[in-house]
DNA sequence: GCGTATTTCTTCTGTTTACCAGAAATAATC
DNA sequence: GATTATTTCTGGTAAACAGAAGAAATACGC
């Protein structure tokens, strides 16, 4: 299993945070809005179907909207992969700050 | 500030973690073990000199050491702006995780 | 109610930057 | 000169970035 990156595990957190509401236009602007940087379309589509591959997430296409352009979302969700690849950076980042005082990170 | 990516960070932790016994060659071998993957020189290197460039980190040569092959090292520190970017990207982190029951991530 | 404008969301194209793998170079001791 | 520890270099692959284009829906004018 090879180690998330960055905006790979930024992604995964922005879908579990959004839960039913996660598709690609809602999380591209939670992760602007969090982060404070500017993300490109490319730069959310494109990790998304590569965690998609990798069985982190789920895709699943909703009906289209009752809205004005309400196109059809592609709706995602985190599995059971997904977590433990999470787990996995929060396990490594914790071994990296073993012995390390608390004062050092800020 | 940009976002710190995954090996940027993953050395910055290495870094302080090895405290006055940081250089290339340990911190390659750190990460190695705590992550359990391959890191290619280039992976450990390049990013160090981005982040010195930045003002993440500070690059000292040391003298060279009494052992055969004893090369001159080049020895890291994190400087506190390399700390508020750690900080930074945990503030981004706890800010994805707010709401989110634990059990989610692992 | 047909055609066209408008809106939402996703996909595509081209460019830049980061990462990867490992050989080669460097600089020291034996 | 041989050997060893460390860093640098070279070439290739993958990810991220920026934003335009495309697709799919509703709304409006007449």
């Amino acid at each position: 299993m090879t180690l998330l990156r960055r905006t790979e595990e930024l992604i995964l957190l922005a879908v579990l945070q959004l839960g039913e509401n996660a598709y690609g236009v809602t999380i591209r602007r939670h992760l602007m809005e969090i982060t404070g940087e500017h993300f490109s379309f490319a730069s959310v589509y494109v990790p998304l179907d590569r965690l998609t591959e990798r069985g982190y997430v789920t895709a699943t296409d909703g009906p289209p909207t009752k809205e004005r352009g309400g196109r059809r979302r592609r709706f995602y969700r985190v599995t059971p992969g997904g977590v433990a690849a999470l787990a996995e950076m929060e396990r490594v980042r914790s071994a990296l700050r073993q012995g390390v005082p608390k004062l050092a990170f800020g």
